[in-house]
DNA sequence: TCGTTGGCAATGCGATCGCATCGTAAAAGC
DNA sequence: GCTTTTACGATGCGATCGCATTGCCAACGA
């Protein structure tokens, strides 16, 4: 049913990726509903509509499925993110694609706020496993790293306050975006109150609209 | 042996309340270890070195057990920010009472750090169940409270700026705090950066230090 | 055409799960 | 002193767990 047409390099089998994307997306709608206490490889052969063979046949542990899992939900806000860059100009400022990205964290959609739940529910695994660890937290880097450059390109067009710290201010607007997207996922606010919340405080830090430069 | 002597009023039995916080400090440290998954009614009572029956006999379903370790959780660190709180002045200002509780929550403790993650583990059940949302979300509002009290005392001492939105400012500032104290419990970042930043933060926010008022 | 391999479904294993039941020893009340 | 209640420990139940094994069938190479 799934491979009886395809055009790919290797067309004497199913595609693997895909396979193991499916069942992976299964982990994560689990994950995200009631924790990674509910994730079986029973319970994931349901969800995804298979046999628990299946299952085995693709992720030799739990481990390596749960592993799968996580990498899956970071590849899915990466590509929510990009989707929603491709809307922006060419050659959009590094502001933009900051207010962009934080945008559709904080935009209570059922994708994201599943991929958020799904990766707090991995947290307590990150403490055990290295690898799910990095996969979580890894990438944080480049992002306070857009965020200072916001800021210091924000100093250097004379609208953000010269006595501001940009490594500092890229730390907390992400921190902030992280913390609120959490908020937003786990229904402790809405939307709109995180996105106000986060617009006001990149509104002031980077000196928009009626602000006096110094 | 354990009820050899006692004061209460009622010396007729064992201090039901101390044995079930006895077990619910169990069950936040496998919580906290390695998620809700660990925590099983035999690992609760192999932790806690008592037997199974002792578990069940204080909590009737496990559901009940956890809403026990939950509740232990906040009463922790409210009582760890009740006795940092008691090493200041008496009749101490808001602001030093919010830095106080904020700089606990970063200290990096053990103690602290077990019931961030240990909460952190419970964030799962909470949109299952409305009673480990209230105990762990209902307290919100205050702290954010007393945030916007604090930038409100600056503005009209002069040193913060008056356009500054108080309510926007404490959410702002608990929302960094709790994310902050995440990054520590979790390893994500030192207590040293997340205490740096969180006083750059306010120090910022409510003009302190060689910083003009309006 | 035939043997081999990949892609599964099915089944079984020992361990563990939450929970119920039973037994018992000590204390409380009459 | 005798009954009742409290405070457990011990054991067992059916369900579920992760994982290993087995078997079948379609697709491919020779």
């Amino acid at each position: 049913m799934r491979s009886h047409c395809y055009a790919g390099p290797v067309p004497r089998k199913v595609d693997i990726d895909a396979q193991r994307a499916d069942l992976a997306g299964a982990v994560l709608r689990l994950a995200a509903r009631s924790g990674l206490e509910a994730v079986s490889l029973r319970e994931v052969a349901a969800e995804a509509g298979v046999s628990m063979g299946r299952v085995q046949h693709y992720f030799r542990t739990k481990e390596e499925m749960l592993l799968h899992g996580v990498r899956l939900a970071m590849r899915r806000i990466d590509a929510r993110i990009g989707e929603r860059l491709q809307c922006l100009p060419d050659e959009a400022s590094p502001e933009q694609i900051l207010r962009a990205a934080i945008d559709e964290l904080l935009g209570d959609h059922p994708e994201t706020n599943q991929v958020i739940r799904a990766s707090v529910a991995y947290y307590a695994r990150a403490q055990v496993n290295a690898e799910v660890f990095e996969v979580l937290f890894g990438d944080d880097d480049e992002l306070r790293g857009l965020a200072a450059l916001v800021v210091r390109t924000a100093q250097a067009d004379g609208r953000a306050d010269t006595g501001l710290d940009p490594a500092q201010e890229g730390y907390i607007i992400w921190s902030l975006a992280d913390s609120l997207g959490v908020k937003v996922a786990f229904g402790q606010t809405t939307s709109e109150r995180a996105r106000a919340t986060m617009h006001y405080h990149l509104d002031r830090v980077l000196g928009c609209g009626a602000h006096p430069g110094v």
